[in-house]
DNA sequence: CGCGGTTTTGAAGCAGTTCAAGTAGCGTGG
DNA sequence: CCACGCTACTTGAACTGCTTCAAAACCGCG
């Protein structure tokens, strides 16, 4: 049996987002046996790749996380970049259907997925995550089909700064811990569309480019949200 | 509680793809309990739609459905075709985030969101075959989004033809329950680009329309694979 | 200061869209 | 039973948003 869940007390768990980093090690700190081994990854470093066999999952404690699938050629696309509180690396089969690294020095805390102590204690904390987790990658993958099916290179830019925003939960200035590669291979993009977009909005007085390009300052949170349609 | 999951033996049922048409009747067969309402709908008609509270998810006794999201000027993106066997309509919030509808008469069997009965009994079959549904519609969702953000109309409408020959069983000639309009909002084109692609590969030998352009019969399915790089 | 990487900007090209006919089933009613 | 009209699909031609190719600007670092 690779993987338990149970979605008791599902409800609110999914309402509340990525939990803050505080829940996150006070799950730490009051159960020993659901904690799973810290690891540390290096900006770009490898934390697994397709075809690999699954063993972990993972949380993010500090970093961010790409996890991507590639075609034949050489094609990618993120599917989806993973902040603190985030879970990934869920996967039904015996081998990695996507890879992972990390974008810049990350912390992840590693569970086994056999390990189902950590899974269905009687708390049973993690298992709710862990089912949320799922859930939520679920909307999270609606969400952006229908970003890459059906919105112009603008919308995308917007949504995902608007998502990003409310994901970081930071006010105002949001952090980019990606490059606009991997901006361009998440939004179905070539990085020029990206950077003419954000240049385009920048112009608009929308947003606001900082600390050498790799944060942005929403300036007019009412036209991204227009834009995010 | 809203839902409830339990992944106990899930990897062979991940692996088996959606339940033959004789498995399922046999599932309602042996236990009573767990068989929801038969529910019979048009072609066309709506089974639910965005903004509905949750209250069913439903498996796919025989027709077809799709299920979508719309921007708020009308742009669609389908997020997935239910065939025979399919479960579709499990949500974790109060609220459905889709819209789905028949695509042509369709029955379904219906069951309560909040059964645990059916979801958590001893043998849990019910239960089983949703965590897989839920595993079976991210991984679908992820291959989704890698066709939609980094395929050409041509790669798109392959790897839709191959899909869809494995989901339905059928060997040499797929039934295309589904409009061009509708297989354009799946594939992120319109109508017109989603024809000529069918044309093209029609001229290239690789597939034959019949049945009034409503089935395909596919005669290269190694051209095929090649496309779905 | 000059090198290597990333991001931006410019110009040309093109895949897919848009707009506009044309064709083909199919049900309906005379 | 056939003309009519409706809808779905296909085809053609022009257009355009994004890509591709190319070069410049920016920065961080040895």
């Amino acid at each position: 049996m690779p993987l338990a869940l149970a979605t008791a007390g599902l409800g609110p768990a999914l309402n509340a987002g990525p939990a803050p980093a505080a829940r996150l090690r006070q799950d730490g700190a009051q159960d020993g046996a659901a904690a799973g081994a810290r690891r540390r990854f290096e900006a770009e470093e490898e934390i697994y790749a397709e075809g690999d066999r699954v063993v972990h999952f993972y949380k993010v404690v500090s970093g961010a996380v790409r996890t991507y699938r590639l075609l034949s050629d050489g094609r990618r696309q993120i599917d989806g970049f993973h902040l603190p509180g985030d879970i990934f690396g869920l996967e039904a089969g015996a081998e990695r259907r996507t890879g992972a690294d990390a974008l810049v020095d990350t912390t992840l805390v590693a569970h086994r997925r056999s390990d189902r102590a950590a899974l269905t204690g009687e708390a049973g904390a993690l298992a709710h995550e862990v089912a949320a987790a799922m859930l939520r990658a679920l909307e999270r993958a609606q969400d952006h089909m229908l970003l890459l099916g059906r919105k112009s290179a603008k919308e995308r830019v917007a949504s995902f700064l608007l998502g990003l925003a409310r994901r970081s939960g930071t006010e105002g200035t949001i952090a980019l811990p990606m490059s606009r590669a991997d901006i361009a291979d998440h939004l179905g993009l070539t990085i020029e569309s990206v950077s003419r977009s954000f240049t385009q909005l920048e112009r608009e007085g929308v947003i606001a480019l900082a600390n050498h390009r790799r944060a942005v300052e929403v300036q007019d949170r009412a036209a991204l949200r227009r834009l995010d349609a």
